[in-house]
DNA sequence: TCAATTCTGGAACGAACAGTCAAGAAAGGC
DNA sequence: GCCTTTCTTGACTGTTCGTTCCAGAATTGA
């Protein structure tokens, strides 16, 4: 048996993700992961156990990830409502590289359920985070009352898949930009 | 060489449809397909061509029949926006089966030109028609004018590919119409 | 320095894959 | 009847896949 350490694992785990996100678990090979992480084929196996391991640990991770980006710039404004704009901001200008999350959703939808779980639990510490910001937002007259917090953070939610998705089919910063507009008018107080 | 007849050549091609929208093209085996779809491996091969040339028909024939389903509900109503509150409301009703256009972009991205030109033609066909319809309920006061026409059916499409992807990570069809409401909300003139 | 551990590269495995071949069944025209 | 064409069937090819095995290089710890 041979582990590497901890420092490489998260590094090479990182790598892993760059390789799913653009490519899906089908689409990537074993050979391209061990290319891309620069780590033996048998490190591989030892330290993450099968592809299918390592695409689970790499979901989380890239699930773990965003989410905490998301809940920084949520929290990082003075008033709320700027809060949910600079959240929709880093998607736009990020929104060049794929999502793993949408990417996993699409190919697997509700088939994996440890897969789903992993998902659930991204989704619950993003909505748990974002709701006091929402409450906030609405309470300082920044943001509708007639949408509950929750139907807020879906459709939140809903609007970054629908940016990252207009991103890969083509879509430019200009028309992601009119798009976050768009959906931030739906949230606004008439 | 043998070819199918025209009848069942396009069941068959539905079919496959079926198959690809569900396991995308990776996910997809020949074996699949030939159980799917009916025929022999060799009618297969001799009426499509290959693997590839098959997916490439069957994202064309998709894309053309959701392009025309959402024109037809577009323009089915009296009034404009009616017509795109029930395109919106098809989305949702049918939100159950994966959609094979947000699939395939998710997959693909821009990688396979051959497939680009399948969702921009599909794309055009659908602003053209959507066009005319977004002008008429803006000048009826039904629909913002402070957006463009072509900002306003980004931001529908966007919206539905967000509630497709809401849908495949499992999001029931009250949430969905939640989202459809808030997404028509940000379209609402103030 | 020596020995144990950790990692690499390459070879090899069976399984599954996309695609081909060839033989025969079914159907149609004469 | 018979011959030609159209389709089905199942076996087959070469390749690629995920995974394992193994020998040796590199690294580590004492």
């Amino acid at each position: 048996m041979a582990r590497i350490k901890e420092f490489d694992r998260d590094k090479a785990l990182d790598a892993a993700v760059g390789v799913f996100r653009e490519h899906g678990f089908d689409g990537t090979s074993t050979e391209m992961l061990v290319n891309a992480m620069k780590i033996g084929r048998q490190s591989l196996y030892d330290t993450f156990g099968d592809k299918w391991a390592l695409y689970r640990l790499a979901v989380e991770r890239y699930a773990c990830a965003e989410t905490e980006a998301h809940i920084r710039e949520l929290r990082g404004k003075e008033r709320a409502i700027d809060g949910v704009s600079a959240m929709m901001d880093r998607v736009v200008a990020e929104a060049d590289r794929a999502c793993l999350g949408v990417n996993s959703i699409c190919e697997f939808g509700q088939s994996r359920p440890d897969l789903t779980e992993v998902h659930l639990a991204a989704d619950h510490r993003l909505r748990h985070a974002a709701r006091d910001c929402i409450r906030q937002a609405q309470d300082a007259g920044d943001l509708d009352r007639s949408a509950s917090a929750d139907a807020v953070i879906d459709f939140l939610i809903a609007s970054i898949a629908g940016i990252r998705i207009a991103a890969r089919g083509g879509a430019g910063q200009e028309a992601l930009q009119s798009l976050e507009r768009l959906a931030l008018r739906a949230l606004m107080p008439r």
